[in-house]
DNA sequence: TAATTAACGTTTGGTTCACTAACGTTTATG
DNA sequence: CATAAACGTTAGTGAACCAAACGTTAATTA
């Protein structure tokens, strides 16, 4: 929802009582810490000359092979409108290749290049950083169940109910 | 960062394999989940006539009483920019005062109504339930972890220190 | 006391992000 | 063969976050 920066002409001077219910609330811890977080990767990943939506994509590909734009966009929810400027950046670096599909004219083929896949390593490296810094104050006990309560949550809360009988 | 609807024109057939690294990632969980539990709140407070906004604002005069916009654009992290529209509205519905502070003509006080406080309660119960709904599938002993894990990152991450002992 | 600095409410605008709609083209389906 | 559906692409919407600046008023300091 918000941050708590300090602008311009919006200094603060003393405590900054937000209230309890605000605080306890865990839509808004999650608003809030989606917010920083969101801060510190995409900072990070910005030394590299990369956006989220990078390396989602590389990983995708390493992971899965080559594919379509729409099985790319599909694998990584980025929109399929959006996901025409992400290869459009990633073409531009020589990260990726996108060349027709000779099956299926309606089709693109995007491909991993090594220099991607070099890129991807990179990108992974700083990624392992930038969570160790946003993990920092937990144990590694506590990371796990942290990961795994946002992964319950979010398996609830996206298992679309199946189609009518 | 991304959700995973399914827009018109943009249906899924089979399985989306969404990579592994891209799934753990912690950075990506909070995303989700928190344009989920976004989504979620929104939706559940626009029954009602409200944004999270009038909740915090609210929240903030009941809790703390009447003050400046200033002071509670403070204590909400609204923008004091976008803190005029948000008072606007609450004001049309009446559920605040705002009037010139005499004691400093460059202030207005805002103080909650009556029906503000009637208002405040309905959201209130509201809330309790979305976040019931939003929490659904943890016990209550890992709702508990789940907030405090991200109160203790929270606090980690904007410098304020936790609660006195 | 005069001059500078800062806080206030407000308006305006920019940026980014999630998302929809529609297009021309190509393939699948009935 | 007709119709529907999927593809890549362009354009655009609405919201959230945030910076800049203005006129007014108060606090600071010279």
């Amino acid at each position: 929802m918000t941050s708590r920066t300090e602008a311009a002409d919006m200094p603060h001077h003393g405590e900054i009582k937000t209230p309890a219910r605000l605080r306890r609330r865990a839509s808004r811890l999650l608003s809030q810490m989606s917010a920083q977080s969101d801060r510190l990767i995409t900072e990070g990943l910005a030394q590299a000359d990369a956006h989220k939506w990078h390396y989602a994509a590389l990983a995708s590909l390493q992971e899965y092979g080559p594919g379509s734009q729409a099985t790319l966009s599909r694998r990584t929810g980025i929109y399929r409108s959006d996901m025409v400027g992400v290869l459009n950046e990633l073409a531009e670096r020589g990260l990726i290749d996108r060349t027709p599909d000779p099956g299926d004219r309606r089709r693109n083929v995007v491909t991993i290049t090594a220099q991607g896949r070099r890129h991807l390593r990179r990108l992974d490296t700083i990624l392992d950083d930038l969570h160790e810094e946003l993990l920092a104050p937990l144990l590694p006990a506590e990371r796990d169940q942290f990961v795994q309560l946002l992964t319950r949550l979010l398996d609830h809360h996206t298992q679309q109910a199946p189609p009518a009988p």
